[in-house]
DNA sequence: TCAAAAGTGTTAAGTTTACACCCATGA
DNA sequence: TCATGGGTGTAAACTTAACACTTTTGA
């Protein structure tokens, strides 16, 4: 143990997830009430706090874990928050990451048990601390990153349809895209591969399910919508 | 205080920064020789601990100021580093800034005694820790921002040269631009301002100085290189 | 007078956008 | 049979890329 160190503060880390799902057409965050002091009962981020036995990375794996039983999630990095008084119970300095979710597969009844609920992306509610802010940096480092590296298919099943992915992209952009441009530029993509089964769940017709194949995207790793 | 978080472990916050800077058609870090164990003597980035007093943003800033003297530099969070055993002598979690600063303009006395020297940075020596990796995700980082936000202007100085401002892109994207081309996208930005001086340390003819106007950016903050 | 760097426009290629109708099906 | 959402191609507008010579000046 090297003395400079010891001659330092030490402080609390805490992890905050924004949880992105997709869910008919629109975006929504998992947020909960925070059940403890201060700000119990305010809506929040879910989060928890670093341990010894992990790291950074690992811990916000954890919280994610704790509160939809998911494993092998879709994470990013947002950020560090570390003005002193963000949290006005004692100083805690907060990593934030954003997560996308298949909105049909996380854990209903921990979500539950963490009284936690989704809400639509454009109806969110007063947060506490600076967890507006959270959410804000991670919406834009999300819709920068899905830009340009295929990350939406995290946020959609296994098999989806060209109207789904559009929506998707549609959503995250917050503006229309002409559909025929749309698929022009889905069918240079070769590992978003058509399969021989149709989804009928949203029109008589029915929609051709497709699949992302991420061995062949690594072969040739270009993206762009 | 609450008994929630206090169960919890506290760490050591450190703050490690990416130093830029742009000379004779180069991109330079600074970096400095360890003065204390574990890995006393060894290259390493400029880094410093979080106090209690201060925002990690702040320290970031003070950290900077301790080796270059400069104060209202540009910095960018890269992103926080939470292995477990990054550093071999306790746990600590570090929070990685670059910093672009004009090459011409930091403390000169300052950085002799923090033993600090330039480094091409395509010369980087082996580094302690996960700076090496640090440095990656910083240069990555900022050349996606210069790319789309006009902060190259921060690593030159106040009046600069078309050829000037051509080779920092340059350098700072690892390729050449076609100089036609270039010139005609500097002409369409306003924002960049000729004045009526030349510099003739570059060549015989001289080259018009240039000057970057935030002001008038920031009515029409439009910037694409 | 010549070497060395600064400065200047045009054309072709590629990319992006706009746009309208037919198809398949279940109710 | 008809209402609903799924599926399909082409042409114009715009953007990007390629390219070569003249100017100025100090040595």
């Amino acid at each position: 143990m090297s003395n400079y160190y010891s001659s330092n503060p030490k402080f609390h880390i805490s992890i905050d997830c924004i949880i992105f799902g997709f869910h008919a057409g629109e975006l929504n965050l998992l947020l909960l009430h925070r059940n403890f002091e201060p700000a119990k009962g305010e809506w929040s981020l879910m989060g928890g706090f670093v341990q010894e036995n992990e790291s950074v990375d690992d811990a916000a794996k954890r919280v994610l874990a704790e509160l939809t039983g998911l494993n092998n999630v879709y994470m990013e990095q947002v950020g560090t928050f570390g003005a002193i008084n963000r949290d006005p119970g004692e100083r805690v300095i907060s990593v934030a990451y954003y997560a996308l979710i298949n909105i049909n597969e996380y854990d209903k009844h921990l979500v539950e048990q963490h009284n936690a609920h989704w809400v639509n992306i454009n109806e969110i509610p007063e947060l506490i601390f600076d967890h507006k802010e959270m959410v804000i940096q991670a919406r834009q480092a999300m819709q920068k990153k899905a830009s340009s590296e295929p990350i939406g298919f995290n946020l959609l099943p296994e098999l989806f349809t060209l109207p789904q992915l559009q929506s998707l992209y549609e959503t995250i952009y917050g503006e229309t895209i002409d559909k025929r441009n749309f698929r022009k530029r889905i069918a240079e993509m070769d590992y978003i591969e058509k399969t021989d089964k149709i989804d009928k769940s949203g029109s008589k017709r029915g929609a051709i399910l497709y699949r992302f194949n991420e061995k062949v995207y690594r072969k040739a790793p270009k993206f762009k919508l």
